[in-house]
DNA sequence: TTCGGCGTGTGACGTTCGTCACATCGGAAC
DNA sequence: GTTCCGATGTGACGAACGTCACACGCCGAA
């Protein structure tokens, strides 16, 4: 898929401009309040008032969407340079989305009236652009992802292939990724559920596609894995 | 879904700033090419180099993505007012989606060079902001709609009540909503297979649910409907 | 050490739904 | 009228996978 790998590309290119979201913050004089979190911080829910934005500045921290039952639908992982919320707090409403940390994390927090205000000035109104333009971009690809192809399988296949562009070491002809998230939060990732994640991972363990460590998943045969994202 | 519902009804609010836009657009003497088509007619594909935005002023259009084997999702229905392909441009690269209208049709056309230009004015990017920010919201919200019901039959209910409630008539207790998609557009719309639509609708009528007429669908039990909807 | 919780592996079962196949229907063109 | 063609209706079949149930391994706490 040509044309997600070249949002994808895109997307590590511009992460920077989160400095000049805060270059502006910092020649406004607005406040940013700093703040640690530990593991499984919810950061704010879906549905809450939007009270103002987080950046992230260390750290990872699942974005997820939950339905009336509790199924949960993480739309996308954020990482360090990612702001979170803002169109939530642009909009004026309340957030659209639930953000939970993945491990420690380090954040920024500006209230909703200073954003605002930051929106007055040129600068922080097209670095504002810019971040939404990214997310929205992103956004889109992940759809693509998880709304075309049909089976599990598949939406498997392409998740660890995004890894692999992402985070991927290449060692040796495989590329091996940190693999730092449960079957459960896998699912959640692919829509489908725990059981079918462990069933798939360990299908393409037999079949050499993928080899598992305790920590680390070594791709073996990316061409397997291409075939199978397609379905 | 009550997140959904103010999503929903903050687009109509903000819909009419395309006519900022086009204030920007007289105002900075960027030329805007007018042009009718008829039904049918593909406006821009998905990987196409960005060439520009279009703007829909009447009729309405099918915001798609394709699967390299034709499986097509529908990713919302743009009405007039709505611009399409901003993002692409403003990220400077291809078409993220394709969009082919769905009755006659007449645009604007603007193209790249003068989109950047227009940027470049304050009151321009606040513009583009507002258009990228409802969009985003948007798209977050059809996500929640596609994503989060696991069976068909759910998502073709909440797609019901969403038509229901953006272009409802209000008759005598019950609701009528102009149809005017085809089986095979609906499951586009909902991530499903024509025949499974058929199925469907065939079923809520049966059941008294809905009643099918020619050109029409009336809404007789809309708390059966929305008890589809959560599944 | 024992315990308890969490993540993982795996079997069985049933539902959903996509697919193929075909019939029918309705409107537009002629 | 006839002829087409796209839209719709319907049956049969099977693959995918969500769910329930339970077992095992690991690790930190007591």
């Amino acid at each position: 898929m040509p044309i997600a790998e070249k949002i994808e590309h895109a997307r590590d290119e511009t992460r920077t401009d989160l400095h000049s979201l805060l270059r502006e913050i910092r020649a406004s004089n607005v406040s940013n309040l700093n703040s640690l979190h530990g593991r499984g911080k919810v950061l704010f829910s879906e549905g809450e008032p939007a009270r103002g934005i987080y950046i992230l500045r260390t750290g990872r921290a699942a974005v997820s969407i939950t339905s009336t039952e509790g199924r949960v639908v993480i739309l996308r992982m954020a990482e360090a340079g990612d702001v979170l919320g803002l169109n939530s707090v642009l909009g004026g409403s309340s957030y659209d989305a639930t953000v939970k940390t993945i491990g420690p994390c380090r954040t920024d927090f500006v209230a909703r009236a200073e954003l605002l205000d930051l929106m007055e000035r040129p600068a922080g109104a097209k670095t504002m652009l810019t971040i939404l333009s990214r997310e929205l971009a992103e956004l889109t690809n992940r759809t693509r992802s998880l709304l075309l192809p049909q089976t599990a399988s598949a939406r498997l296949a392409r998740l660890l292939l995004d890894w692999s562009r992402e985070n991927g070491l290449n060692t040796s002809g495989a590329t091996r990724i940190e693999k730092s998230f449960t079957h459960e939060e896998i699912a959640q990732m692919i829509c489908s559920s725990r059981e079918t994640v462990t069933r798939l991972l360990a299908s393409m363990g037999r079949r050499q596609i993928i080899q598992i460590n305790s920590g680390s998943i070594l791709i073996r045969d990316r061409a397997a894995l291409e075939a199978m994202a397609v379905g």
